[in-house]
Order: C-alpha cells, then sequence, then structure tokens
DNA sequence: CGATGACTTGACTGAGTTCAAAAGCTGTGG
DNA sequence: CCACAGCTTTTGAACTCAGTCAAGTCATCG
C-alpha cells in the first residue's frame, strides 16, 4: 500500500497511463516499479547491446533516433513527462531511444511488464490506445516534415516544445487547435531547451545551420530570446505559433 | 461454415491478420464479414461525413491523407492488400483513408469489430502488434522524407510498391533487409502504378514536376520503363535499390 | 475530332546546403 | 583569476537542388 501512496503524489499521475488503470492494475503495477535516474546520452532501448527499458518519464526528455547507414541520425520522435518508453513484443527495434537530459523514470522490468498487459486487458487495452494515438501523431509531424519551411518547422517544434514541458495538451495538429476550446493563452514563457541545435536538425531535416539562421530570424523579430545554457524564453507564443503555421503576420 | 471455407480460398489468407487469430477469433470475424466492391476515390473512414469503415484489404490500394487547411494533401501512409484499414476507438480520426485505386475488400461492421476485440483478447493483441509495426513503419518512412533526395524518394517509393505490390515482405528499413535472407531477387517485374504523379508528389513531399523528371531520370537509366496507363517495367531492380540508398554506381 | 485531364519539358528563382571561419560557453589547471 | 582546450553556436559567401511558372505533348472519352 505504501506504493499506491507514492504514486498518488506522482509529478505525472495526471497525464501518465497509470492514470486510466482499474485500482488493481495500478496496484500490481506500482508493485513491479522502481524510479530510477538516468543520465543523458543513456540508451534506454534499441542499439547494438540491446537494451530493454520499460518506463514512465517523470522529468526529462527522450529521443527516438533512427541510425541512417550512413551516419547521419534522424530524430523521429521526442517523449516529455507522463509518456511511456518501450516496444514491447520486438527484440531488435529498429530506431533508438536515448535520453536527450538527465532522466527520471519509474522503470518496470520489462518481462513482467509484458507479461502483466498479456493477463490484465485494461492494461494493454490502454497501452493500445496510446500506441494508435502516437501513430496520428508520428503521421501528423511527418506532413510537417514533408511541406513545411525551415521557418515553420523550428516555430513548430519551438511550440510542441514548449507546450509538453508545461504539461498542456500539446497538439499541433490544426483541428485540434481549432476543436479546443484554447486553455490557458499564455503569451510568455521560459524554458530550457531539452535539444542541442544539432539535435533540433535532426528532428526538423535541417542542417544546424539553418536552424540556427531561423533562431536569428525569430530573436530579430521579437519572438524569442535565447539565454545561456540552452535557455530560451518564448515572448509572444502568438507570433510563433503563427509563424508555425507559415503565417508572417496577423 | 461456409465462411471459414471461404476465408480458406482467400487471396490475402496469409499476409492478413486474420491468419495470426485462434480459430475460434477467426470464425467469429468471419461471420461478421461481407466482400465489398469500392471504386477509387471514396472515402473509407474520416473526412467530413465521418465515415468509419473496418476493412482487410484483398486487392487495391488506399492512402491515408492529411489534408491541410491550405488546401494542399499529403499522403502519410499506404496500405496494400492483407493490411487492415480502419481507425478503432475514436471519432474523428485526423487524417482521411481513401481508396486510391478500385478497391475489393473484406469489410467488417465497425461497431461489432471494435466490440469483438474487447471480447477477444487475441485479436486485440493483433491489431496492437500490427499498431506497433505500423508505427515503426511510419517513422522508417518519416526519415527517409527527412533527409533524402527527390531521386532517392522516388526510387524508394518505387521500391515500396513494387514489393508490396509482389506480396514479399516489404521492408525499406535497412537492418531489416539485411537480417532477412534476401528472399526471390526478382531482376524485373511489370505492374500498375496505384498513385498518379500527383499523388506520389504528395507522398514524398515533392511537386508533381520534380517527380516526373526523376521518372525521366531513371528511365534514362534504363532503370525503369513506363508503358500507358500507369503501366510500370523495373528493368534493373538492383539499380533501382541503390538509388534508393543514394548509391549512383555499384 | 476536339475537349479534358494527366503527364512532360524548359527556363528561372530561391530556400536551404555546404564549406569555412569566427565567436561564445564550460570546464581544467596553473 | 586568467589562459587554454574542446565544445557548441553563430555568421558569411558560394553553390545546388528542388520549386515555380509557363508551354507543350500525350492519352482517354464523349
Amino acid at each position: 500500500m505504501t506504493l499506491r501512496i507514492r504514486c498518488q503524489h506522482c509529478a505525472v499521475r495526471s497525464v501518465a497511463p497509470c492514470s486510466a488503470l482499474t485500482a488493481g492494475t495500478a496496484d500490481e503495477l506500482a508493485r513491479m516499479v522502481h524510479r530510477r535516474r538516468i543520465s543523458a546520452g543513456q540508451v534506454l532501448y534499441g542499439g547494438p547491446n540491446k537494451a530493454k527499458t520499460f518506463a514512465i518519464i517523470i522529468d526529462g526528455v527522450v529521443k527516438l533516433v533512427n541510425v541512417q547507414p550512413d551516419g547521419s541520425n534522424q530524430i523521429v520522435g521526442l517523449q516529455f513527462p507522463g509518456e511511456f518508453v518501450g516496444r514491447p513484443f520486438v527484440e531488435g527495434a529498429p530506431l533508438v531511444a536515448e535520453a536527450a537530459t538527465d532522466l527520471e523514470v519509474c522503470a518496470f522490468s520489462g518481462g513482467a511488464f509484458e507479461a502483466l498487459m498479456q493477463s490484465r486487458s485494461d492494461l494493454e487495452r490502454t497501452m493500445f490506445k496510446r500506441t494508435l494515438d502516437d501513430l496520428d501523431a508520428a503521421r501528423q509531424w511527418m506532413s510537417m516534415i514533408a511541406r513545411k519551411t525551415a521557418e515553420e518547422r523550428v516555430a513548430n517544434l519551438l511550440v510542441l516544445i514548449a507546450t509538453k514541458l508545461r504539461g498542456e495538451p500539446a497538439d499541433v495538429g490544426v483541428e485540434a487547435a481549432a476543436a479546443a476550446p484554447a486553455a490557458a493563452p499564455v503569451a510568455e514563457l521560459e524554458f530550457n531547451l531539452p535539444l542541442s541545435r544539432t539535435e533540433i536538425a535532426e528532428c526538423l531535416g535541417l542542417r544546424l545551420e539553418t536552424v540556427s539562421r531561423q533562431f536569428a530570424a525569430l530573436k530579430a523579430e521579437g519572438i524569442i530570446a535565447t539565454g545561456r545554457r540552452r535557455g530560451l524564453k518564448v515572448t509572444d507564443m502568438a507570433g510563433l505559433t503563427n509563424r508555425a503555421q507559415g503565417l508572417m503576420f496577423a
């Protein structure tokens, strides 16, 4: 029961998949859990040493990297606090999950987690739904990459990171944004970028020089300000979301 | 039992998810099924009229389209014979599934299918695994779009279509290709493209003119030949896969 | 046979890449 | 505290691939 209580104080309780489970399943899950700290650069799953972690992120950001044969990396997804990390049912995952920042996670033993999915159908159902959502998100992001200009891509990523790090429902998709009744309309907010320029470039299918230039442009327009040590202040959130959609004014 | 027998003669039996089910579940599924013909352009799910089809493709190709606010379309996925079409658990899917060609499908009543997933955990498990695979594939494709040149993209898509239409395990991913023991190494093969130049462009994040020029280039190199009415002959499969990876020679 | 739509080809432009160098941080050791 | 090494990031200039605009050709069908 102490474990269960610990979960009730969990920072990401409201977002994490745990909240969608029945009490019984959540208890069983809590029993097999252990908090861990993981430092930036560590591989969570995939890669040569076939790591295979299952975890929920408490704090920090994980990047999903596709390592190309020519050595270049493509980041195909980011995972934020409250999200599940892991690839069930597969030994050699085609991509590598790596800690982009120092991490605090709620880790499960891989085998036990997969077994629990077998016996607890509500857990499996929850994971299934999340995966379908991830698939939608990945496709959304794909069309972002495919057609948008460098400035739009950078702005989109910044909006994504800003909203995710705030714990708000981050939906870059236009339809969803229109449907939702526009929550707290924050104009300014400050945070640390979880990614280097190189990583941002790898996310967006750009070169780091291009990313740097776009940052410069956004700074010149008074939309963002960069601090030291990856610090970023968004001074005009509305302007940023406009750039994200290719609107130069208004 | 007649239904079950009909399934045993199904053209896509070996690839379709049905084959992974227990006999009992497959029977129940077969009971709620009806063959349908759908003509090119019809919407299977998503879109304004909120269509919601669940089906397995027997013949033809389905495109998953992301309609942008500015009117441009981005194709974020293609589905081939043997694959499942549908988006469970959601009313307004963020994207539209549309018949790219005339279709023959094995359709289920939406509600009944979702209900059957509830009661038959092997069905749900199968669908879950497929979705995870789709997610991997989508991310693979994303990194294709993000970094490759026009020629590489076109070649990649042609390889994908060629292999999928042949019923072979089409894995553009390099690791998987290396792992598999390289099945029948066909040098030549002929088929009809399921997509127009415009649609190919929408798949690859290019303009139709660029696609057309790349086709011309591949023709000039003697790698493909185009016939009338979307006919395509791949005369040098090895050459094509090389272009797909950016290798100009060898 | 002419009309409609799909595809091809050409010439020009421009956003983003590439190569190269300079400027900022961060941490270490004298 | 400063100097230096090893980074990441910024900035500059030339180049290139794909986009854009505009004709032109080809197929299919009434």
